[in-house]
DNA sequence: GAGTCGTGGCA
DNA sequence: TTGCCAAGACT
């Protein structure tokens, strides 16, 4: 007797009729056989461990494998296990994911792992609603675990799946719109292997990167492309749906790196929450358009009023932009030196200590202009 | 649902 | 140069 679940289906009438005259079983055999031939040779592809299975869909998350792969070398190498994670100096971990990038996947990463210690005996679990609780796993990474990992036939819908499925199928749906991940995983759940769903979610995914793409996708090497209704109908470039995000917003900042006559550096450690949480940063502030003031005015007041900092100001000594994803910083920099003791929300490091210290990379662009100054 | 949260690469 | 990303999750 089959389970019955009821459960809200996100697919309309047409999407269904498409799958019942859909030939699944050739289609998984023609995605998995290609896959299991022509997968890159990826570290996180060495073995199941779920960990590293882990480890690896937490840094992939909304980042380019080619970025990812000396980070996870490393990051395992330090962190080889959960029980070496958890264990973890915090600084050390965050050190190790200096410049990857949405810094609070890694401070989740840390806290879930710390739960399957405690609650799971160090086993990551299995089931989708455990699995699910651990600070940081949403639904495409519950499904990746779950399916790498476990072998279990888990949707795991990241923007690879909608991209290729939108093609295979013509779905016309926003795949920008939050909801619309509910129909994808619907329509996989209809097409992935029981035999083997580790390789059929990869294949999915390995397509997008590889041929599937974007723009100019290599159609004629396709491996499904007699399953495709894009390609049939020749409106693969239309597909998929998306539409456009806004802009980012520029604001103005000044920095100062400031130092002592002994070359000593004073910094400051973000909040725990919030942009750049956790993170290390040279003093600085979003310049108030409305003052009179010049930037290096406002600096020097806000290094005196923010950390009893009584400084001497070099003039500009140049500009940083850095680039978010909701934001733009532009930044003037200046050389500010210490003449008192600031208060105690600037640690003091010497230069040779400052490796040891997760700066972003805005604030690394900015340590650079410092260190030419002092070679000129 | 819309906004927040990084970074580097590329057409 | 500008836009658009790349294996999303959280609030």
């Amino acid at each position: 007797m089959e389970i019955n679940i009821r459960r809200k289906i996100h697919m309309d009438n047409d999407l269904q009729n498409k799958l019942r005259s859909f030939s699944i079983h050739e289609f998984q055999d023609d995605l998995i056989n290609w896959y299991l031939t022509e997968k890159r040779d990826l570290p996180w592809r060495k073995d199941q461990d779920p960990y590293k299975v882990w480890v690896s869909e937490i840094m992939l998350q909304q980042t380019r494998v080619d970025t990812v792969i000396p980070y996870f070398t490393s990051f395992i190498e330090k962190f080889p296990t959960i029980e070496a994670l958890a264990d973890a100096n915090e600084e050390e971990v965050l050190k190790a994911w200096e410049g990857l990038g949405y810094y609070s996947r890694v401070r989740n990463l840390q806290s879930a792992v710390k739960e399957v210690k405690e609650s799971y005996g160090g086993v990551v679990p299995n089931s989708p609603h455990e699995i699910s609780k651990l600070k940081g796993v949403g639904p495409y990474t519950k499904g990746a675990i779950l399916s790498i990992a476990y072998n279990i036939p888990e949707p795991a819908v990241d923007g690879n799946v909608m991209r290729v499925l939108s093609r295979i199928l013509s779905i016309w749906e926003d795949i920008a719109k939050p909801k619309t991940r509910k129909t994808f995983e619907d329509v996989t759940y209809e097409l992935i292997s029981r035999d083997d769903p580790s390789s059929f979610n990869q294949a999915l995914m390995e397509l997008g990167a590889l041929i599937c793409t974007p723009t100019s996708p290599s159609c004629l090497l396709c491996p499904v492309r007699e399953h495709c209704t894009a390609f049939e109908e020749g409106v693969q470039a239309e597909l998929p749906i998306k539409s456009k995000k806004k802009k980012p917003k520029p604001l103005q900042m000044a920095a100062a790196v400031l130092h002592d006559s002994d070359g000593n550096l004073y910094i400051h450690k973000r909040p725990s929450t919030g942009l750049l949480a956790n993170l290390w940063e040279h003093p600085n502030f979003e310049i108030v358009a409305t003052t009179g003031k010049t930037y290096r005015e406002q600096l020097a007041d806000y290094l005196q009023t923010e950390y009893e900092a009584k400084v001497v100001l070099s003039e500009l000594a140049g500009t940083v932009e850095h680039i978010f994803s909701h934001l733009i910083w532009n930044i003037s920099i200046f050389i500010a030196e210490v003449k008192n003791s600031p208060n105690e929300n600037l640690v003091a490091v010497s230069p040779e200590e400052l490796s040891k210290f997760a700066f972003p990379v805005s604030h690394q662009k900015i340590y650079q202009i410092y260190k030419g100054q002092n070679l000129a």
